[in-house]
Parts: structure tokens; C-alpha cells; sequence
DNA sequence: TTCTAACCGAGACGGTACGTCCGGTCTTCAA
DNA sequence: TTGAAGACCGGACGTACCGTCTCGGTTAGAA
């Protein structure tokens, strides 16, 4: 959501709730229809039955609404243990990779990161909304990793921020690559085919 | 160029050549200044001198004036051989880096790829003037390190595009996620980290 | 003021009588300041120090809120016995255009005719609070010339009604004309010269 | 028209002259079936089956475009020499009440003028569409009960201008005042009543 | 005194029109 | 035929109000 940070105030009529969610499914909704650049700001408000001035009320503009329906879909993200380094890996490939697949999310990611090129305060949203939660995901497969013995414990003085990024670089950006921009598929071929370079990088 | 394979007319006033590049100029100029999303056509024929009309007498739209302008970019990629395959992986890491850490480029390729997922014409031509323009560099890397014995020759039958194809993902979707999703530089650091990832998976 | 004539209920929180006032006042302020076309209802609420809501349950529109604000203006007009039919007439008009030529009347007076126009209920507000207060400073001036032998009594079985009304439309569409359509100042000279007119017209 | 005035550019693709007329039209017809309030400026473009955008690059707003839209109404009024001066100001009392009397006059006059209040560039345009074109008629009518020795020959020293102003207020302001603010019909009888009025005023 | 109905402020709600901007097409004249 | 200029249609944008509504809280008069 965009404005739920501020202390709420108490006076006056309560904000809709059931607003906020009808806007962002309808907002998905459109964009699984339509694409970035068909949706429209009134449309969405019809789909959800709700009027202009209500969405406008919350979300500045198109791009800061598609964040925060697009990181709705983000959330649902999760990493069950599935046994092995390799399993998690391939899982988690999976799953960005059916995210990205919805036509709701490769429509509209790559036209929000177009947007944040410009727009610093949409960049926050962005990296805070999505990124930041994909990220943990990283972070606890190589807990586990490490906990299975798989890896290697982190030495005493040495922060694993870098190597953290650089995989999940190297991770989503793969997915990334492959679905949207050679637009070919991240089937389980192609899943294992990368899961064997990255751990086999890894351990080098 | 976009209409340049039919077979030119040859009565009447013929086609301005400085417009063609005048054009091209200023969209570039204008996505480095504005960003996709602030580009309009009028300001780009402005900026050129040019009419409208002259402009789409060339091309069909925006999205096709954008692919065509930001393609001559990556026509300025070459890959000299720089000895060893982990300083080839480096220096190309590094000239892609520096292609989107621009301006024009960085506002604009993402943009183009969503306008991409809906529009199947201005797909084909974005891989071909720009992602097909790219994976060149990483066969030719390829057959380097062959020829230098740092990777084994080809089995006699199999075919080595899946291997490229990955590569090539992993290659452009790191960098890609490094500098404009994560927003962070692709400095020497990092490549250098990343050449030794991608490197220990190709060995493995 | 508009509900008023309801009877009264008697259980709950009676409303606020400083609230009525306020609004009026404010009203009449904004016109002054605004006219009719920028005048909101949140602007006079706010200027009122009141809720929106609280102005709603007195006034049905805009429109109503304004002929009230303004009827209260011409309550203020009196005519007191000037000696001569002549001087009453002058100073009927001296008055009228005093009151046109302040801003909150000139601006609203039209507006409400305007609207008056396509809202019968609307009209009969207006003819009542506005029209009808003027039209008895034409009925006594009258009285008062035959009582002084200015003018010749009303004959038994003839209704004044006509001439009265004859008499309203031109002093009030003249001043009327003068100030809001010719946009000229109704003053002394004007005055005079109108007086001689209308006064030659009568007697002839 | 509004920007006839202009050294007309002779480049580019000329306005459409059919638009001109179509949209004034359509603007008669939607105050006549609308009224000024509720008058939209999308529905008289779709009524002229014109784009908002060709209205507006014509027109800066609603008021203006009212008021060239009932100006050409007012263009209509002519005065045929009726023999007396009698007869004459019978007449264009006449055709003024019947100008008034139709809906997309009475609607929009009034409220241009409340518009005008605070616009002085609508006041102008106003004065000089509307107001200046009505003038004429009492200076042609006065010029040919001169002729007719109805009426005195102006005095060699004297302005006669004070006196046509003060003539053209009175009829314009009482039939208006007949017509729109009292409400009541200004037919034969009332006509005939208010030329004996004005008449005999005259010739005192 | 307590109850309670109507009030009050604040502000969100569904609507609707505004005036601006831009995309892509068409029309004119000149080169 | 191309080019420059600019009007054309269409349609989305974000803003501003309207008149209604829903909150929590207040304030008399009735019980």
C-alpha cells in the first residue's frame, strides 16, 4: 500500500478497505488484459467499482499503482525446504520463473523499471515493494545450505552481503533474461542446465 | 533503418539522408534528457529540424523510432581478444556495463521490452537488431577459448546453442539485474567476482 | 434562510445559529472576492469555519446558499419620503445601483438568473427573496405621489398592477443595463437624466 | 470567431471552416436543450462530430464560445423603417423579446455576464459581439425619426451620444428585465404600454 | 442524571467536467 | 514525391468540485 506509513489520522470518514483491494486485483486484472501500456488509470477504477478520485486518493499515479499490485503477487513467493541446495535452487527458479510468466507481471515489471530510471521515489518503492523481497529468499536457501553442510559457514570477519547479491544477480537476472527478453522459456531443462552452472561455480 | 530492404522508388524527390540520422540523433539525445515515458515524436522532430510526417514516413511508431535508435548503440560493441577467457568474460561484462549505465539506454530498453511482451512485430525486431546483435559476441568468445584450449572443442554431435544460449542469459541477465534492477554499478569488483562465478560453472 | 418555515422539531441538538450567519457572511465574502464562477462549497464552509455537511443541511445547492447571501443585501434598501416624486425616483435608483455596483451582487445576480432559468424552484426563491423586495419600493413611491398630488389617483375600476410593473421593468432593467451590461456607473448625471425621462414618460 | 483578427499563417494544413460553423451550432443547440449550466464543452464537441482538441485550439473556454455563439444570433436583428418612430421602437423591442424568449439566449446571456464580472477580456468580447451590435438599432431608428421630423435635429455643439445611451438602456434593460427577471411575457400590450412610456418621455 | 436524537468537524465516496497533452493521420503549399 | 507546418480525431491524463456518506465526538432537552 502507498500511504499506510503515516500515523493514521482519526477524524473523518475511514478509508474503504475493501477499496484498496478491489483497486489493486482490478489493476491486475487489467494488466493481465491489456498490458502497461493499454491500462488505463479510469478503466481500472470501472473494473473496480470504484470511482477516479477514490484511486487517486491513494496512488500518485499508474506507476506507483502497478508496484504495489504487481508486489502483491511477490509475497506469495515462498522456499520449503526441499532437501537439497540444488532442489532449492531449482525450486526457486521455478517459481520466479512462473511469476514472470503471468502476463500481469512480465507486462508490467520491466515498464515500472523503465518508469524508475527517472523517478527516484518510484525506484524506493520498487526496491523496497519487490526486490528487497525476493532477496531473502537467497538469504535463507543459503542458510539452510549451510546448515545442511553444504556450504561452507561464513568466516568470522567477513560479510556475505557481496556474495548474496552477486547470486541473486545471477539468479534472477538468468530468469529474467530468459523469459522476458530472449523470451524463450524457463522450463525444467533449461532450470536444471542453470542450477548445475551456478553450483558449480559456486563450489569452484 | 526500418524501410530500407524495399526496393527503393526512384521517381520524385528523394529521401533526405541527414533526416534519417538527424532523427536517430535526437531520439537518443531525447531519452538520455526525458526517459521513455516524457519522449513525445513532436519533440523528437523538433530536435531534429524535421516534420512529423517526415518522421513517420520512416517509422511506424514510437516503439519501432526507439529499438532503431538505441540498436546503433550496441552496434559500437566489439570484443578484442584479450587473451584469456576470463579477461574476454570481463571485458565484455564491462562494455555491456557501460552501455546501460547511459541514459538512452538504460530508460529505454526496459521500456521497449514491455512494449515487446504485447507486440509481436516490435519483438522480432528487438531481437534482431539488439538481443541477436549481443549473443554474437558470446560465440565468438566461445570459439576464442577453444582455439586457445581453455574449453574443450565441440562433441561431434552436439549442438552447442543451448550451451550459448545459457551463457548468454547468465552474462546479460546478471548484468542487467546488477545496474538497473538492483540499481547498483557493475564496477570492476563485481565483474571480477562474477567472471569467477561464471567461470568455476563452466569448468565444473 | 431556508428551512425555517418547517416546524421546528424539538428532541436533539438544535443547530448552531452563529453557523447560519457565518455561512451567509462567508458567502457573501467569497463572492466578492471570487464571483460566482470560482466560488466552491468547501471554500465557504472553510471560510465559515464550518463542515461541509453543516452547510448541506441548510441549503439544498449553490444556488439557493447564493440568493439567500444576497437577500439579505436587499433588505438594507429603504426608501424614505424624499419630498417629490421626482427625488424618490432618483433615489430608488441611487440605491439600486449603489447595490449593484458592490461585487458580491453583480457577480451572483446574473449567475442566479442563469440558473434560474431551468430550475423552477429556483425562480420562485429568487422572485420572492428578491424581486418582490424591490417591486414595494415602486408601490409606496407611487402612493406617496398621489397622496402628495404628483400623480393622479387610481381610477375605481382600474388595477394599478400593469403600470406598477411597467414602471419596475424599466427603472430596474435600466439601472440594471447601465451597470452590469453596459458596464458604465449609474451616477448623479445618468441618474438625473433617466429620472427626466421616466418622469416626462409618466405624466404624458 | 475568435482569432480571425491574426495575419492568417499561410503554412501548414488550414482550419476547418466546417468546424467553425458546426460547433457554434451545436453550441445553440446544447444551450437550448441544456442550458449554461449544464452545457458541456466534450458534448457540444461531439454534437459538431468534432474532436475537444479543434475546440479548443479555437476557443479558451466555455464563456468565449458562448458568447460567439449567441452573438451570431444577435446579427439577425435588423430593423425595416416602419413608418413612425413609433412603430420602430415597437419593433426592435419586439424582435429583442423574441431573441430573449429563446432558450439558448435567456439561458447564456446572463450567465456570460456573470462570467464577465471578473473577466475583463470576456467583458470585451462581450461589448463588442453582443452589446455594440444591438446599439446600433437606436442609432439607426433615432437617425430616421430625425429625418422624419419626429424628433428635433441633433444641436450643432451637442453629443448626442449621452442621450442614445441612456435611450438604448432603457429599452434593452426593460424588456430584459420583463423577460428574464420578472418572468413575464413581453407581448403586444406591454410593448405597446412601454413605447407610449418612452415615447412620451421623449418628446418631454 | 442519564439517555438520546440531532447536531458538529472532518474527510472519504461515486460522479462528472475540466483543460492539457500526445499519438498517429491528413491536408495544404513549396521545393 | 518529399518536406515543413500544422490542423484533424481520438482518448488518457491528473485536478477540481459537487452533493452524499460515514465516522467519532458533542450538546441540548426529555425522561
Amino acid at each position: 500500500m502507498c500511504t499506510q506509513s503515516e500515523p493514521r489520522r482519526r477524524t473523518g470518514r475511514p478509508r474503504s478497505v475493501r477499496a484498496d483491494q478491489a483497486i489493486l486485483a482490478a489493476t491486475r486484472a487489467a494488466l493481465g488484459d491489456l498490458g502497461w501500456g493499454r491500462l488505463t488509470i479510469a478503466g481500472v477504477a470501472s473494473r473496480a467499482g470504484v470511482a477516479k478520485s477514490t484511486l487517486y486518493r491513494r496512488w500518485p499515479n499508474k506507476s506507483a499503482l502497478v508496484v504495489d499490485a504487481v508486489a502483491e503477487l511477490f509475497d506469495e513467493i515462498e522456499l520449503p525446504d526441499l532437501g537439497t541446495l540444488r532442489a532449492d535452487v531449482e525450486g526457486v527458479v521455478g517459481r520466479f520463473a512462473a511469476l514472470l510468466e503471468r502476463p500481469e507481471t512480465s507486462t508490467s515489471l520491466m515498464a515500472v523499471v523503465a518508469e524508475a530510471t527517472r523517478d527516484e521515489a518510484l525506484r524506493a518503492r520498487f526496491q523496497h515493494a519487490i526486490v528487497d523481497r525476493q532477496k531473502v529468499l537467497v538469504v535463507e536457501g543459503r542458510r539452510r545450505a549451510q546448515r545442511r553442510g553444504e556450504m561452507a559457514a561464513d568466516a568470522p570477519g567477513h560479510d556475505p552481503a557481496q556474495e548474496i547479491d552477486l547470486v541473486f544477480d545471477v539468479i534472477a537476472g538468468a530468469v529474467l533474461h530468459r523469459t522476458l527478453i530472449a523470451g524463450e522459456p524457463a522450463d525444467a531443462d533449461w532450470t536444471e542446465r542453470f542450477a548445475a552452472l551456478l553450483l558449480g561455480g559456486l563450489s569452484a
